[in-house]
DNA sequence: TGGCACTAGCCATGGCTAGC
DNA sequence: GCTAGCCATGGCTAGTGCCA
C-alpha cells in the first residue's frame, strides 16, 4: 500500500510541482516509495493541499476545527476508497454536539472579547523607542506636528549621538526587556489556553502572524541529541568539506541541498560512522532522562 | 501508523515597539 | 507612514521522538 502511496505521491508531485523536486528525489520515491513516503509526505501534503488551506503547518488548535471532515490523509482515503468497493454504503454516523457548543454559553472564537489584561505583553522597547519618548517630550516644537517630519528629525539626531550618550537608552531597553521577560513568564503561567486560541484565531482573521510563547518564556529543557544526519551537517567528512570550498561561496540553503545529495551518495561505511555517534549519544540521552517514552 | 515538531547552520526579511 | 534597533521567522536538508 505504502509502495502505491509513494508512486502516487510522485506522480502528483512531478505534474503540479515539477521544478520543486529534484529529479534524485522523486526518483527515489518511485524506487523505494515504501522508505520515502513517511518523510515525503509530511514536505508534500501542504503542497498538495495548499489550495485549501493557507496554513502552512496545521496549528493544534485546527484539531478540532477539522471535526466536520476535512482532513485531508492521503493514504487512509486511499484505503477507504478500496473498503468502499467491499461493504455497502453505511449511513453516515453523526457525531455528537459538544456540550460546549451546544450551551447557550458558547461564544466562538472568533467572538471572544480578549480583555487588556488577557492580551500578552507589549514587546521589549528598542533604544530607538525610549529616545524617541525623550525626543517627543522635550524637543518637539508645535510647529512640528507632522509625525513624519519630526520622526525623520529624531532619526537624525539619533545617528548624530555618540555611543556613550546612546548608552541611557539602551540600559532602558535592557531593563525593559527585563520587564518583558517577567511579564512574559507571568502571563504564559496565568492565561487560558482557550484566550490564547481566540487570540490566535482573530489574528489569522485579521491576517496578522500567529502569536507564539517567546522560546525565553517557555519552560527550559534540554536539546534532543542531534539525528546521524545532523551530525553529518555539522561536520561533514573533509572531502565533502572541500567540495564545497571548491564550490565558492553559497547560500546556505544551497549548501544544505548539497549536503542532503551528498548524504544519500555516502558511503555505507562513512555514514556508519555517523549513525554510530548519534546512537550513542542517543543511548547516554536516554539514560539520562529516562527511557519510559522510548521506543525501539 | 500518520502527522507534526524538533534538531544545526546562516542570513535576508519583516514585524514589533513609541508617538501623532 | 515615518524612524532605528531588536528579534523571530522562513528557507532547506534527513532522521527521530512523540502524540493521537
Amino acid at each position: 500500500m505504502l509502495r502505491l502511496l509513494g508512486q502516487h505521491v510522485a506522480l502528483r508531485v512531478n505534474v503540479t510541482k515539477g521544478p520543486l523536486f529534484t529529479g534524485a528525489v522523486v526518483s527515489q520515491l518511485v524506487t523505494r516509495p515504501s522508505t520515502y513516503a513517511r518523510t515525503f509526505l509530511s514536505v508534500t501534503r501542504p503542497l498538495l493541499v495548499e489550495k485549501d488551506t493557507a496554513t502552512k503547518r496545521k496549528a493544534p488548535a485546527a484539531k478540532s476545527d477539522t471535526a466536520t471532515g476535512d482532513k485531508k490523509t492521503p493514504a487512509k482515503s486511499a484505503s477507504k476508497t478500496t473498503a468502499a468497493t467491499k461493504e455497502p454504503a453505511k449511513k453516515p454516523v453523526k457525531k455528537p454536539v459538544k456540550a460546549a457548543v451546544k450551551s447557550k454559553a458558547y461564544v466562538p472564537l472568533t467572538r471572544m472579547k480578549i480583555s487588556r489584561e488577557d492580551r500578552p505583553p507589549t514587546g521589549r522597547r528598542s533604544p530607538f523607542v525610549f529616545f524617541i519618548q525623550e525626543f517627543l517630550k522635550t524637543r518637539v516644537s508645535k510647529s512640528l506636528k507632522d509625525s513624519a517630519e519630526y520622526m525623520s528629525q529624531a532619526g537624525q539626531e539619533w545617528r548624530a549621538l555618540s555611543e556613550s550618550e546612546k548608552q541611557k537608552y539602551q540600559d532602558a531597553s535592557a531593563e525593559d526587556t527585563k520587564r518583558y521577560l517577567r511579564d512574559m513568564i507571568e502571563y504564559v503561567e496565568r492565561v487560558d489556553p482557550q484566550v490564547l486560541k481566540a487570540i490566535n484565531v482573530q489574528r489569522k482573521a485579521k491576517g496578522q502572524q500567529r502569536w507564539k510563547v517567546p522560546p525565553e518564556a517557555k519552560p527550559k529543557r534540554e536539546k534532543r541529541p542531534l539525528s546521524s544526519f545532523m551530525r553529518f551537517l555539522r561536520d561533514p567528512p573533509p572531502e565533502v568539506v572541500a567540495k564545497l570550498e571548491g564550490l565558492g561561496d553559497m547560500t546556505w540553503l544551497k549548501r544544505n541541498s548539497i549536503l542532503g545529495e551528498e548524504w544519500r551518495q555516502l558511503s555505507a561505511e562513512t555514514k556508519a560512522s555517523y549513525t554510530e555517534a548519534a546512537k550513542k549519544e542517543r543511548e547516554e540521552w536516554r539514560a539520562q532522562h529516562g527511557s519510559a517514552t522510548t521506543s525501539a
